[in-house]
DNA sequence: GTCTATAGTTGGATAGAC
DNA sequence: GTCTATCCAACTATAGAC
């Protein structure tokens, strides 16, 4: 029993001190954005102290940096893994425009790549925190990707300018910050607490609303 | 010369504190948030001490409030008004779906309603500030005027549920939340700085986008 | 209605022991 | 790698003078 001994303590205690620190921030900078959560409110939670945190990440912005990495990157290889998933199984035209919005929407939403509630809302974080926090590391983990979608979007949409069909994927964006951010006042709950849509149902409509929202907005005022 | 000396200051100066306490807030409460805006930042803005805002306002929370409701009441007065000569030139079928959408989306978008940026970008705050200091406050200021708007699309899209046009509205209030909030990564600028599109023409874009898409969120697996 | 002064917290970050 | 202790700055709110 020396291996007893050695990890009394339950299972989530023994991870590394640097990943339940993410946790906690993770969790609490979903929450409450970056301002709204101090270090001592993340390390207290973790049962550290604060010169832990301060030692594993440098600083608090760094810290939300950290989180905000590590829950964009799986993300973004979903997105890119359906969208190749998406182009082998389409034909040389390449895939649909539904498609597409799909592979770049469905991530962000799925309980297999991104944990429930209310860390899933981590990410709409990087839209509402002050840009001087956020705006560089927005660029730099949505960028590159985006881009390849817009490249995807041109094909289905020939001779359509660029900047337009960038501007309706934004928009696409807009849709989905807000469903991930859990701010909602419209979708409403039936009498006895049970939500009218599942999570799933969400999605799809989601998706859906977005598909059309792009092909519309990108035809409108077509020379 | 009497009038001169006692009215030395700029006309900014001479408006009610109180209100020039309300600007200063907004602008900073629009930029940085709830947690991220002191009181004192606001009354050093507007060059009084911190007492007196908390003597106009009571307390910081009761100061966002001010600002927010101040800022969504003429949105609404607009919206309402919209819908109103939308339904006025209709036929007795009522407005297209599109009318009731626009008037729905644009009076946020509209610098005849709402102020140029930052302070265009407040309304977002009703959605990305925490739900214990907005969440309340959002139903008020929402509620009733989105249950209008739900009301009017139910007579476009007849036979379909209540809580799928909600649903669908709830996707467009994201879009529209997403641009009001000012944090794109996407719209592209030309390379000199010019803005590829203008406001209106972005507003109409969304405009198309949120139409179409509720069209088809509504529709989608009809049953 | 606005001020000064202050109470009483809480915050980020670091020094230095272990 | 984690701790205690501490610094110092900033915060909300209120009391009380004017």
């Amino acid at each position: 029993m020396d291996l007893d001994r050695a990890s009394p303590r339950p299972p989530a205690d023994r991870r590394p001190t640097r990943e339940r620190l993410l946790d906690a921030a993770e969790e609490l900078f979903a929450e409450r954005g970056f301002a709204g959560t101090s270090i001592r409110a993340v390390t207290q939670t973790v049962g550290v102290s604060v010169s832990a945190a301060n030692y594993h990440f440098g600083s608090k912005e760094d810290l939300l940096h950290a989180t905000l990495r590590r829950r964009a990157e799986p993300v973004n290889q979903s997105r890119i893994a359906q969208l190749e998933r998406a182009e082998a199984e389409a034909g040389p035209a390449g895939p649909e425009l539904e498609a597409i919005v799909d592979a770049y929407l469905r991530p962000a939403f799925s309980y297999e790549v991104v944990p429930p509630e209310p860390r899933r809302q981590l990410l709409a974080r990087l839209f509402s925190d002050p840009p001087e926090i956020v705006a560089a590391l927005r660029r730099d983990l949505l960028g590159e990707v985006t881009q390849r979608f817009v490249d995807a979007l041109e094909r289905v949409l020939p001779g359509r300018p660029r900047a337009e069909i960038a501007l309706g994927l934004e928009f696409a964006v807009g849709v989905m910050v807000h469903l991930v951010g859990q701010q909602h006042s419209l979708v409403p709950d039936a009498s006895d607490g049970t939500p009218f849509f599942s999570s799933a149902e969400i999605a799809d409509r989601m998706i859906a609303f977005a598909a059309s929202g792009l092909r519309a907005s990108v035809a409108h005022a077509a020379d």
